[in-house]
DNA sequence: CGTCTCACG
DNA sequence: ACGTACGTGAGACGT
């Protein structure tokens, strides 16, 4: 069934390759000439993908990675389909609860999924001071109930309400819905051209945005468990990858030391920016830190770090005025991504990974530094993708060298999660570590974080005290 | 099918 | 004065 919907698919792709670099289209006679046709595009695009310099990424890295994440979407997830309806249910109540409690201070019953009919509700019926517009009149985002959810109940009210449903609507019924009756396990797709940087996508469903942040929502992860009997989940994370690139790509000096001496960049960062002792920053401090931290990897802006941190735009700017005094090299690596931006009309990672930005010299502003960031971004989130599919391409080379049944079932972003049989377990974890640390060579180190458990929720780290 | 909202890295 | 943090996918609504 699903091979059938993918064939008609990927028939027409084809045939739309076919239109515009042959000019011709698959005839339509009884054998099956495609394999003729996919051989002249090869040829066609072989020669295309060398001009490119793009050979080894492409034969070396994505090729690999296609089987790979066919093998991932065949083998699935399995889920505890007993968890799923229990979830539902005590969700279901929660929903029905705070809808009757919203519609007693509304006076009103409307429909609590429909932002218009919410907007009239909120700040025209009961007068609510509105926080900011969208096109297309009052927004009723998170942030403006956060806001007044300090004040007015009913704001708080729907803040839940709205995490209830997004369960019950995103997660929780298509996971219901789509797990194999026979074997409880849910088949996504992991698209491999979906993305400007070179990161996988998932999708049908999404399963590389499963709750992870708030305390209910945690419990959807929970749900996610081995397939071997008394088998194990495995996830492994690279610890600060994209920072690590951009430690790599501008050899800024307190960066290469914080990573080559295993210190919180975040906190060391705080240290270097606030002029005070590692012992001496708070919890606040470090925060602010990280957010500049992420900031710097998405081209910030004193607009977007003043909101980020609800300070002004004034001190925003003397922020990241702080911060470039204090790591100068960081500075000169933006400054001259984007100078090649500009010049070259696209930026690479690297593998060699291509991203063209037409706009980069738009006169218009919102476009030409939208251009920007999207520079100064691309080159660290694509060079983390290329990384975790490197370690993937090893790792499923040595798990069939090792004859190993344990699969790896999720990758996110800079996550790798393994549905592993017990008796491969030590087997499994040296070569996911050793594989994940070695696929690439920095100029500082990369690290792993292994954790294990009965689910993908309660999970404890491994390290190498620990006896397996 | 565009808009709004929100889940993740 | 202006006004956006980078990359995704999905569900509901309403035109």
């Amino acid at each position: 069934m699903i091979l059938k919907k993918y064939t008609v698919i990927v028939l027409q792709r084809l045939n739309n390759l076919c239109s515009h670099f042959l000019k011709t289209y698959i005839p339509q006679v009884p054998q099956d000439t495609s394999a003729y046709f996919i051989f002249k595009l090869y040829n066609i695009f072989k020669e295309e993908i060398k001009r490119h310099n793009m050979d080894s990424l492409f034969f070396n890295i994505e090729v690999p990675l296609s089987r790979i994440l066919a093998d991932m979407e065949r083998t699935g997830v399995m889920v505890d389909r007993k968890s799923l309806r229990e979830l539902s249910k005590e969700v279901d109540l929660n929903i029905d609860n705070i809808s009757k409690d919203i519609f007693k201070i509304a006076g009103q019953e409307f429909n609590l999924n429909s932002p218009k009919q919410l907007r009239k509700v909120l700040f025209e019926n009961l007068g609510l001071p509105p926080q900011k517009k969208t096109k297309t009149g009052y927004s009723t985002d998170e942030e403006v109930l956060r806001k007044l959810s300090f004040k007015y109940h009913v704001a708080k009210l729907i803040l839940e309400y709205r995490q209830f449903s997004k369960l019950k609507y995103t997660y929780l019924i298509p996971f219901i819905q789509q797990a194999d009756n026979s074997s409880s396990k849910i088949h996504a797709s992991f698209n491999q051209t979906a993305t400007k940087t070179g990161r996988l996508s998932s999708s049908s469903p999404n399963l590389q945005n499963i709750p992870i942040r708030e305390d209910f929502a945690q419990r959807i992860r929970r749900v996610f468990v081995p397939s071997f009997d008394g088998g194990y989940i495995l996830s492994s994370d690279y610890s600060q990858i994209e920072l690590r690139v951009l430690a790599h790509f501008s050899g800024e000096d307190a960066l290469l030391h914080a990573f080559r001496n295993g210190k919180d960049i975040h906190l060391y960062t705080a240290s270097i920016l606030f002029g005070i002792d590692i012992q001496k920053v708070t919890k606040k401090q470090r925060d602010a830190a990280k957010r500049v931290n992420f900031g710097i990897i998405y081209g910030m802006s004193s607009y977007g770090l003043a909101k980020e941190l609800h300070i002004s735009e004034d001190e925003a700017r003397s922020f990241i005025e702080d911060y470039f005094a204090r790591y100068p090299k960081i500075k000169k690596f933006i400054d001259s991504i984007i100078k090649e931006a500009k010049s070259k009309g696209y930026v690479k990672t690297i593998t060699g990974r291509i991203r063209y930005l037409p706009d980069i010299n738009s006169s218009n502003r919102d476009l030409r530094e939208f251009s920007f960031r999207q520079a100064i971004n691309t080159p660290i989130q694509g060079t983390a993708a290329d990384i975790i599919k490197i370690a993937m391409v090893n790792i499923f080379r040595e798990f069939n060298k090792e004859g190993l049944s344990s699969k790896l079932i999720l990758q996110v972003h800079d996550e790798l999660v393994f549905d592993v049989n017990k008796k491969e377990l030590k087997k499994v974890v040296d070569i996911v570590k050793n594989n994940m640390e070695n696929s690439i060579n920095l100029v500082v180190p990369l690290v792993a974080n292994l954790k294990i458990g009965k689910n993908w929720l309660e999970l404890s780290p491994l390290t190498s005290n620990n006896e397996i």
